[in-house]
DNA sequence: AGCCGTGAGTTAGAACTTCTAACGAACACG
DNA sequence: CGTGTTCGTTAGAAGTTCTAACTCACGGCT
């Protein structure tokens, strides 16, 4: 007995053709990236025209940013489950990193070039703290704070908003950062493209950077 | 006296009007991103009625192009330019920083989201090699390689085709890959917005991955 | 059971875009 | 002073997003 799909037929049927355009959208974001998303291609191969999908979303950038809601949650979803499975740092780690390899444009599209524009929704905003939530967990759970804080941290302890009353200290917003900004760093090149050619294995490199943030 | 520009006169308005070309796509490309940019518009801008830029530009992936390439050159030579006038690595990072802040939509073009289909062309990959160089003499002039290499630097020796004949030991060729990844990494993640709002401050976080990369 | 309003899908079309084709005119060169 | 290359033009094809107006069928209510 899966979930019965509440509501009347209209508002399901709606929420099932709905998720058909997410699904065409994703493939051609796949192939194509999302600057090549066609709301006209999209419709015809689900096999009506046109404008009919304006029904279901008001403009392409909403369609846009529904997917990167939806990637954001994939991606905050999959951390909470390893992180309750009992995964450390290492372990959410690799879990990003499957995330990402397993579809490159998801993640551009959710840590990719943002258009000048463009403001994030509340929402992903709020994801946001869940997945820092997640990662200060285990930066905290890691090892406990010895030496006297750097000037860095120091700051980052005066400037605590982002932690959201999570009572993470000092070294763990830190390395915290440094989870979130070094990973990314080496992983977003990699999937540019960035190291085709250059001979070297991206996985050990990325690796290593995990034994540095977790401190070896 | 500068350059006599040489040329016949036809080449030379050619470049002109090139060069005119350009500037206007930097502009929209500064306020609206690179997917946003127009060929109508620019000709517009310029006076001259859409299909004349084609005399210019074969199409609209030949001017981005350029413009990617135009982009990779100027932060070649101003690494360049600061590792003559004597700079170490944290002033190339320095550097780096300021190159990206000055035009963010620039750094992206360089760095940003790729799409799928494009390939570099030789020329960038050269002009990579190029800002590869620098860092790896900044990385080897740094601090004599003591300590017996690691796992992930003996790889790195192994696999140094990148490198190119650089004659920078392993722990000069982690240290480079370091600078490049880590503070890709920060800066990235500030200029897309993502820090906004978190309330620390960028440069601070970017000066301490210096500082790691420099080893205090 | 039957009405009937809401919402889904249609076509037409406006305002864009890139890019090709054919034409005229201006310019540099022999 | 011709002459040919090249530049800029307009016309138009094929694509895009998105609005407007119309039909029609489904689902809820009496």
């Amino acid at each position: 007995m899966g979930k019965p799909d509440a509501g009347t037929p209209r508002e399901r049927y709606r929420a099932q053709v709905r998720e058909e355009i997410k699904k065409y959208a994703w493939e051609q974001i796949a192939t194509a990236g999302a600057s090549a998303l066609s709301l006209n291609a999209i419709a015809k191969q689900i096999g009506m025209s046109g404008p009919a999908l304006y029904r279901y979303f008001a403009n392409r950038d909403e369609l846009i940013t529904e997917l990167i809601k939806d990637a954001y949650r994939s991606l905050a979803d999959i951390l909470q489950d390893r992180a309750e499975a009992g995964a450390g740092l290492d372990g959410l780690a690799h879990a990003l990193r499957e995330w990402a390899l397993a579809d490159p444009q998801r993640y551009f599209l959710v840590y990719g070039t943002p258009v000048p524009g463009y403001h994030a929704p509340a929402d992903t905003t709020r994801i946001t703290a869940e997945i820092m939530a997640v990662i200060l967990d285990a930066c905290t759970a890691g090892q406990p704070p010895v030496a006297p804080p750097s000037p860095l941290e120091t700051h980052l302890d005066d400037h605590r908003v982002w932690a959201r009353q999570h009572p993470a200290p000092p070294s763990a917003l830190r390395r915290a950062l440094a989870f979130w900004t070094r990973l990314h760093g080496v992983l977003s090149l990699e999937l540019a493209g960035h190291f085709d050619g250059m001979g070297f294995d991206p996985a050990r490199l990325y690796a290593d950077e995990i034994e540095g943030v977790t401190g070896h």
